[in-house]
DNA sequence: AACCCGGGGGG
DNA sequence: CCCCCAGGGTT
Protein backbone atom coordinates (compact mmCIF):
# COMPACT_ATOMS: atom_id res chain seq x y z
CA UNK A 1 0.00 0.00 0.00
CA UNK A 2 1.04 3.53 -1.23
CA UNK A 3 2.21 5.58 2.47
CA UNK A 4 1.50 8.60 0.51
CA UNK A 5 -1.96 7.84 -0.75
CA UNK A 6 -2.80 6.97 3.19
CA UNK A 7 -1.74 10.35 4.69
CA UNK A 8 -3.53 12.01 1.07
CA UNK A 9 -6.30 10.52 2.65
CA UNK A 10 -6.65 11.12 5.50
CA UNK A 11 -5.87 14.54 5.53
CA UNK A 12 -8.45 15.03 2.63
CA UNK A 13 -10.57 13.50 4.72
CA UNK A 14 -9.91 15.95 7.91
CA UNK A 15 -10.25 19.45 5.81
CA UNK A 16 -13.80 18.05 5.60
CA UNK A 17 -14.55 16.81 8.39
CA UNK A 18 -12.68 18.12 11.50
CA UNK A 19 -14.66 20.00 14.59
CA UNK A 20 -13.74 23.45 15.18
CA UNK A 21 -11.94 23.65 18.11
CA UNK A 22 -10.53 26.80 20.20
CA UNK A 23 -6.74 25.08 20.29
CA UNK A 24 -6.85 23.54 16.61
CA UNK A 25 -6.65 27.65 15.96
CA UNK A 26 -3.33 28.73 17.86
CA UNK A 27 -0.27 28.01 16.97
CA UNK A 28 0.81 28.87 20.65
CA UNK A 29 2.33 25.48 22.70
CA UNK A 30 1.09 27.04 25.77
CA UNK A 31 -2.45 26.60 25.04
CA UNK A 32 -1.71 23.45 22.71
CA UNK A 33 -0.19 22.20 25.63
CA UNK A 34 -2.91 22.48 28.08
CA UNK A 35 -5.17 20.91 25.45
CA UNK A 36 -3.59 18.07 25.51
CA UNK A 37 -3.14 17.24 28.89
CA UNK A 38 -6.86 18.06 29.08
CA UNK A 39 -7.47 15.31 26.13
CA UNK A 40 -5.64 12.59 28.19
CA UNK A 41 -8.34 10.30 29.07
CA UNK A 42 -10.92 12.63 28.18
CA UNK A 43 -13.70 13.49 25.40
CA UNK A 44 -13.44 16.80 23.46
CA UNK A 45 -17.15 17.07 24.69
CA UNK A 46 -16.29 16.67 28.82
CA UNK A 47 -13.01 18.94 28.21
CA UNK A 48 -14.02 21.75 26.17
CA UNK A 49 -15.78 23.39 28.96
CA UNK A 50 -12.70 22.96 31.68
CA UNK A 51 -10.19 24.43 28.92
CA UNK A 52 -12.06 27.45 28.18
CA UNK A 53 -12.29 28.43 32.32
CA UNK A 54 -8.60 27.02 32.54
CA UNK A 55 -6.93 29.28 29.63
CA UNK A 56 -9.14 32.14 30.49
CA UNK A 57 -7.86 32.10 34.08
CA UNK A 58 -4.04 30.92 33.24
CA UNK A 59 -3.52 32.56 30.04
CA UNK A 60 0.02 31.74 30.27
CA UNK A 61 3.24 29.76 31.63
CA UNK A 62 3.76 32.59 34.43
CA UNK A 63 0.00 32.96 35.32
CA UNK A 64 0.15 29.40 36.15
CA UNK A 65 3.18 29.16 37.39
CA UNK A 66 2.84 31.97 40.20
CA UNK A 67 -0.50 30.51 41.75
CA UNK A 68 -0.75 27.84 44.23
CA UNK A 69 -1.56 24.54 43.38
CA UNK A 70 -4.82 24.50 45.45
CA UNK A 71 -6.28 26.96 42.79
CA UNK A 72 -5.20 24.57 39.92
CA UNK A 73 -7.08 21.95 41.85
CA UNK A 74 -10.33 24.19 41.49
CA UNK A 75 -9.93 24.31 37.96
CA UNK A 76 -9.41 20.63 37.36
CA UNK A 77 -12.17 19.67 39.84
CA UNK A 78 -14.40 16.88 38.84
CA UNK A 79 -12.30 15.73 35.39
CA UNK A 80 -10.11 13.17 37.51
CA UNK A 81 -6.77 11.83 37.02
CA UNK A 82 -5.92 15.23 39.36
CA UNK A 83 -1.90 14.20 38.86
CA UNK A 84 -2.26 16.06 35.56
CA UNK A 85 -3.01 19.09 37.22
CA UNK A 86 -0.49 18.82 39.74
CA UNK A 87 1.89 17.96 37.00
CA UNK A 88 1.33 20.74 35.12
CA UNK A 89 1.47 23.34 37.88
CA UNK A 90 4.77 21.47 38.30
CA UNK A 91 6.12 21.76 34.42
CA UNK A 92 4.85 25.31 34.32
CA UNK A 93 7.38 26.32 37.45
CA UNK A 94 10.07 24.25 35.40
CA UNK A 95 9.31 26.38 32.33
CA UNK A 96 9.88 29.56 34.41
CA UNK A 97 12.92 28.28 36.13
CA UNK A 98 14.82 25.94 33.28
CA UNK A 99 13.22 27.73 30.06
CA UNK A 100 13.10 31.73 31.12
CA UNK A 101 9.44 31.25 30.99
CA UNK A 102 9.59 30.57 26.82
CA UNK A 103 7.92 27.08 26.13
CA UNK A 104 10.62 24.77 24.91
CA UNK A 105 11.14 23.55 21.67
CA UNK A 106 13.19 20.66 21.38
CA UNK A 107 11.47 17.71 21.79
CA UNK A 108 14.49 16.27 24.35
CA UNK A 109 13.71 19.95 26.71
CA UNK A 110 10.04 19.08 26.35
CA UNK A 111 10.03 15.45 27.17
CA UNK A 112 11.49 16.98 30.34
CA UNK A 113 8.64 18.91 31.77
CA UNK A 114 6.59 16.93 34.12
CA UNK A 115 3.61 14.80 32.53
CA UNK A 116 4.75 14.99 29.42
CA UNK A 117 5.40 11.98 27.86
CA UNK A 118 6.40 10.68 24.38
CA UNK A 119 2.67 11.55 23.03
CA UNK A 120 2.28 14.87 24.08
CA UNK A 121 5.58 15.66 23.05
CA UNK A 122 5.10 15.22 19.16
CA UNK A 123 1.72 16.62 19.58
CA UNK A 124 3.26 19.87 20.93
CA UNK A 125 6.10 19.62 18.50
CA UNK A 126 4.35 18.71 15.80
CA UNK A 127 1.29 21.51 16.31
CA UNK A 128 3.05 24.16 17.29
CA UNK A 129 6.46 23.70 15.67
CA UNK A 130 5.55 21.20 12.81
CA UNK A 131 8.49 19.24 13.73
CA UNK A 132 8.06 15.97 12.08
CA UNK A 133 7.16 13.61 15.21
CA UNK A 134 4.08 11.27 14.72
CA UNK A 135 1.52 11.23 17.72
CA UNK A 136 0.32 7.60 18.93
CA UNK A 137 -2.67 8.36 20.63
CA UNK A 138 -5.49 5.61 21.50
CA UNK A 139 -7.34 6.39 18.40
CA UNK A 140 -3.55 5.90 15.91
CA UNK A 141 -3.46 2.49 17.65
CA UNK A 142 -7.01 1.76 16.89
CA UNK A 143 -6.79 3.13 12.99
CA UNK A 144 -3.45 1.21 12.17
CA UNK A 145 -4.08 -2.41 13.90
CA UNK A 146 -6.90 -2.14 11.57
CA UNK A 147 -5.51 -0.55 8.37
CA UNK A 148 -3.47 -3.22 8.36
CA UNK A 149 -4.75 -6.48 10.44
CA UNK A 150 -1.83 -6.44 12.99
CA UNK A 151 -3.01 -8.63 16.41
CA UNK A 152 -0.01 -7.40 18.27
CA UNK A 153 -1.05 -6.14 21.61
CA UNK A 154 -0.72 -2.42 21.58
CA UNK A 155 -0.46 -2.17 25.48
CA UNK A 156 3.46 -4.36 25.33
CA UNK A 157 6.39 -2.38 24.52
CA UNK A 158 6.91 -4.40 21.91
CA UNK A 159 3.88 -2.81 20.66
CA UNK A 160 4.06 0.47 21.40
CA UNK A 161 8.16 0.34 19.60
CA UNK A 162 6.09 -1.65 16.46
CA UNK A 163 2.95 0.92 16.21
CA UNK A 164 5.14 4.14 17.31
CA UNK A 165 7.69 3.31 13.99
CA UNK A 166 4.54 2.36 11.79
CA UNK A 167 3.00 5.89 12.08
CA UNK A 168 6.24 7.28 12.12
CA UNK A 169 7.01 5.70 8.41
CA UNK A 170 3.33 6.88 7.48
CA UNK A 171 3.88 10.81 8.76
CA UNK A 172 3.84 12.99 5.81
CA UNK A 173 7.04 15.60 6.92
CA UNK A 174 5.60 18.35 4.94
CA UNK A 175 2.56 18.82 7.06
CA UNK A 176 3.48 16.76 10.22
CA UNK A 177 0.50 18.59 12.15
CA UNK A 178 -2.27 18.30 9.76
CA UNK A 179 -1.10 14.35 9.41
CA UNK A 180 -1.19 14.11 13.19
CA UNK A 181 -4.45 15.83 13.87
CA UNK A 182 -5.87 13.53 10.67
CA UNK A 183 -4.97 10.47 12.15
CA UNK A 184 -6.49 11.25 15.13
CA UNK A 185 -9.66 12.76 14.61
CA UNK A 186 -10.06 10.17 12.34
CA UNK A 187 -10.03 7.35 14.85
CA UNK A 188 -12.47 9.83 17.15
CA UNK A 189 -14.71 9.94 14.39
CA UNK A 190 -14.78 7.45 11.44
CA UNK A 191 -12.65 4.37 12.91
CA UNK A 192 -13.95 4.44 16.07
CA UNK A 193 -14.13 1.61 18.87
CA UNK A 194 -17.40 0.21 18.50
CA UNK A 195 -19.71 -0.36 15.44
CA UNK A 196 -17.53 2.00 12.88
CA UNK A 197 -19.35 2.69 9.51
CA UNK A 198 -16.90 1.28 7.63
CA UNK A 199 -19.63 1.55 4.31
CA UNK A 200 -19.10 5.11 4.54
CA UNK A 201 -14.94 4.91 5.41
CA UNK A 202 -12.86 6.45 2.37
CA UNK A 203 -9.99 3.90 3.35
CA UNK A 204 -12.40 1.21 3.42
CA UNK A 205 -10.52 -0.58 0.28
CA UNK A 206 -7.71 -0.08 1.81
CA UNK A 207 -8.22 -1.68 5.46
CA UNK A 208 -6.72 -5.45 6.05
CA UNK A 209 -9.38 -5.93 8.66
CA UNK A 210 -12.25 -5.02 6.85
CA UNK A 211 -11.01 -7.61 4.50
CA UNK A 212 -10.56 -10.32 7.17
CA UNK A 213 -13.62 -9.38 8.91
CA UNK A 214 -11.73 -8.53 12.11
CA UNK A 215 -12.04 -5.01 12.83
CA UNK A 216 -14.19 -5.07 15.88
CA UNK A 217 -11.47 -7.03 17.16
CA UNK A 218 -8.72 -5.01 16.98
CA UNK A 219 -6.89 -3.81 18.28
CA UNK A 220 -5.97 -6.32 20.58
CA UNK A 221 -5.29 -5.70 24.90
CA UNK A 222 -4.18 -7.99 27.33
CA UNK A 223 -4.82 -5.59 29.98
CA UNK A 224 -7.28 -7.02 32.66
CA UNK A 225 -7.25 -4.50 35.66
CA UNK A 226 -9.09 -5.73 38.80
CA UNK A 227 -11.40 -3.76 40.40
CA UNK A 228 -11.01 -3.56 44.38
CA UNK A 229 -13.43 -2.46 46.59
CA UNK A 230 -13.06 0.12 49.53
CA UNK A 231 -15.43 1.27 52.18
CA UNK A 232 -15.17 5.18 53.03
CA UNK A 233 -17.33 6.13 56.33
CA UNK A 234 -17.12 10.28 55.67
CA UNK A 235 -17.76 12.16 58.56
CA UNK A 236 -19.73 15.58 58.02
CA UNK A 237 -18.91 16.61 61.50
CA UNK A 238 -20.05 20.66 62.03
CA UNK A 239 -19.92 22.18 64.77
CA UNK A 240 -20.24 26.49 65.55
CA UNK A 241 -21.00 27.63 61.80
CA UNK A 242 -17.48 25.48 61.26
CA UNK A 243 -16.91 22.13 59.09
CA UNK A 244 -14.33 19.89 59.46
CA UNK A 245 -11.97 18.92 56.52
CA UNK A 246 -8.87 17.65 55.54
CA UNK A 247 -6.31 17.23 53.10
CA UNK A 248 -5.80 13.83 51.23
CA UNK A 249 -1.94 12.84 50.88
CA UNK A 250 -0.10 10.19 50.37
CA UNK A 251 -0.17 7.47 47.24
CA UNK A 252 -3.67 7.07 46.43
CA UNK A 253 -6.46 8.17 44.96
CA UNK A 254 -7.65 12.13 44.82
CA UNK A 255 -4.30 13.47 46.39
CA UNK A 256 -4.27 16.87 47.37
CA UNK A 257 -8.10 16.98 47.04
CA UNK A 258 -10.37 17.82 50.03
CA UNK A 259 -12.47 15.79 52.24
CA UNK A 260 -14.59 15.02 55.25
CA UNK A 261 -12.60 12.88 57.93
CA UNK A 262 -13.05 9.86 56.74
CA UNK A 263 -12.41 6.71 58.33
CA UNK A 264 -12.11 3.82 56.21
CA UNK A 265 -12.78 0.02 56.72
CA UNK A 266 -12.10 -3.36 55.38
CA UNK A 267 -15.23 -4.24 54.72
CA UNK A 268 -18.89 -2.34 55.25
CA UNK A 269 -20.03 -1.45 58.62
CA UNK A 270 -23.13 0.07 60.11
CA UNK A 271 -23.24 3.10 62.40
CA UNK A 272 -23.48 1.33 65.36
CA UNK A 273 -19.94 -0.57 64.69
CA UNK A 274 -18.24 2.48 62.69
CA UNK A 275 -18.53 3.75 66.79
CA UNK A 276 -16.18 0.59 67.58
CA UNK A 277 -13.73 1.52 65.00
CA UNK A 278 -10.36 2.97 66.61
CA UNK A 279 -9.97 5.67 64.27
CA UNK A 280 -13.70 7.31 65.33
CA UNK A 281 -12.90 6.67 68.48
CA UNK A 282 -9.89 8.72 68.15
CA UNK A 283 -11.66 11.68 66.61
CA UNK A 284 -14.63 11.59 68.94
CA UNK A 285 -12.30 10.16 72.04
CA UNK A 286 -14.11 11.64 75.40
CA UNK A 287 -16.93 13.17 73.46
CA UNK A 288 -20.41 12.37 74.86
CA UNK A 289 -23.90 12.74 73.14
CA UNK A 290 -23.10 12.54 69.20
CA UNK A 291 -26.07 13.80 67.38
CA UNK A 292 -26.14 12.19 64.19
CA UNK A 293 -27.89 14.65 62.04
CA UNK A 294 -28.82 12.57 59.09
CA UNK A 295 -27.01 9.24 57.69
CA UNK A 296 -26.81 8.76 53.48
CA UNK A 297 -27.07 5.35 52.84
CA UNK A 298 -23.59 3.93 50.80
CA UNK A 299 -23.25 5.50 47.70
CA UNK A 300 -21.58 3.55 45.09
CA UNK A 301 -19.09 5.48 43.36
CA UNK A 302 -17.25 3.43 40.64
CA UNK A 303 -13.82 4.24 39.12
CA UNK A 304 -11.90 2.17 36.30
CA UNK A 305 -9.91 0.37 38.76
CA UNK A 306 -11.98 0.93 42.30
CA UNK A 307 -15.38 0.56 43.68
CA UNK A 308 -15.75 2.66 46.88
CA UNK A 309 -18.80 2.08 48.60
CA UNK A 310 -19.18 5.70 50.44
CA UNK A 311 -21.67 6.03 53.51
CA UNK A 312 -21.74 10.44 54.61
CA UNK A 313 -22.79 10.55 58.32
CA UNK A 314 -23.94 14.27 59.52
CA UNK A 315 -22.90 14.73 62.78
CA UNK A 316 -23.50 18.09 64.74
CA UNK A 317 -21.22 18.53 67.71
CA UNK A 318 -20.87 21.67 70.07
CA UNK A 319 -17.50 21.61 70.25
CA UNK A 320 -14.71 20.19 68.35
CA UNK A 321 -12.80 17.70 70.60
CA UNK A 322 -8.85 17.85 71.06
CA UNK A 323 -8.32 14.73 67.97
CA UNK A 324 -10.23 17.28 66.16
CA UNK A 325 -7.82 20.21 66.21
CA UNK A 326 -5.95 18.93 63.50
CA UNK A 327 -8.57 18.96 60.52
CA UNK A 328 -9.29 22.51 59.00
CA UNK A 329 -12.09 24.57 60.45
CA UNK A 330 -14.00 26.16 57.46
CA UNK A 331 -16.71 28.37 57.45
CA UNK A 332 -19.38 26.08 56.31
CA UNK A 333 -21.03 28.79 53.34
CA UNK A 334 -16.57 28.54 52.28
CA UNK A 335 -16.59 24.47 51.98
CA UNK A 336 -17.47 24.85 48.41
CA UNK A 337 -14.25 26.86 47.57
CA UNK A 338 -12.10 23.35 48.65
CA UNK A 339 -11.15 21.55 45.29
CA UNK A 340 -13.27 17.81 45.89
CA UNK A 341 -13.66 14.45 44.21
CA UNK A 342 -16.80 14.18 42.56
CA UNK A 343 -18.23 11.54 45.44
CA UNK A 344 -18.19 14.51 48.15
CA UNK A 345 -19.22 16.58 45.54
CA UNK A 346 -22.05 15.28 44.76
CA UNK A 347 -22.74 14.47 48.32
CA UNK A 348 -23.00 18.58 48.77
CA UNK A 349 -25.39 18.69 46.03
CA UNK A 350 -27.64 15.82 46.89
CA UNK A 351 -27.54 17.60 50.52
CA UNK A 352 -28.17 20.91 49.06
CA UNK A 353 -30.99 19.71 47.58
CA UNK A 354 -32.64 17.89 50.23
CA UNK A 355 -32.48 21.08 52.76
CA UNK A 356 -34.34 23.55 50.40
C1' DA B 1 6.70 -5.09 33.09
C1' DA B 2 3.06 -4.43 36.34
C1' DC B 3 0.36 -1.41 38.70
C1' DC B 4 -1.85 2.99 39.89
C1' DC B 5 -4.56 7.13 38.83
C1' DG B 6 -11.13 9.41 37.61
C1' DG B 7 -14.86 10.01 35.31
C1' DG B 8 -18.15 9.76 31.40
C1' DG B 9 -20.50 7.60 27.45
C1' DG B 10 -22.57 3.79 24.86
C1' DG B 11 -24.87 -0.60 23.95
C1' DC C 1 -26.78 -2.21 34.15
C1' DC C 2 -22.15 -3.72 32.57
C1' DC C 3 -18.51 -2.77 29.49
C1' DC C 4 -15.26 0.29 27.37
C1' DC C 5 -11.94 4.00 27.02
C1' DA C 6 -6.23 5.14 27.75
C1' DG C 7 -1.20 8.73 28.74
C1' DG C 8 2.09 9.18 32.21
C1' DG C 9 4.34 8.21 36.60
C1' DT C 10 5.89 5.03 40.00
C1' DT C 11 7.56 0.80 41.70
Amino acid sequence: MDDREISGILIHWYEKNKRELPWRETGDPYLIWISEIILQQTRVAQGLDYFNRFVQRFPDVRSLAEVDEDEVMKYWQGLGYYSRARNLHAAAKQIVDSFDGVFPRTREDILSLKGIGDYTAAAIASFAYQQPYATVDGNVYRVLARLFDLEMPIDSGEGKKYFTELAQSLLDERHPDLFNQAMMEFGALQCVPKSPACDSCPLNGKCLALASGRVEQLPVKNGKTMVKPRYFNYLHIRGQGKTLLSKRTGNDIWRNLYEFPLVETASPVSWGELQQVAGFNTLFGGMTGINVKREFTAKKHVLSHRVIYAVFYEILVDAFSPAMQKYLQVPDEEVGNYAVSRLVQSYLEKRETLLF
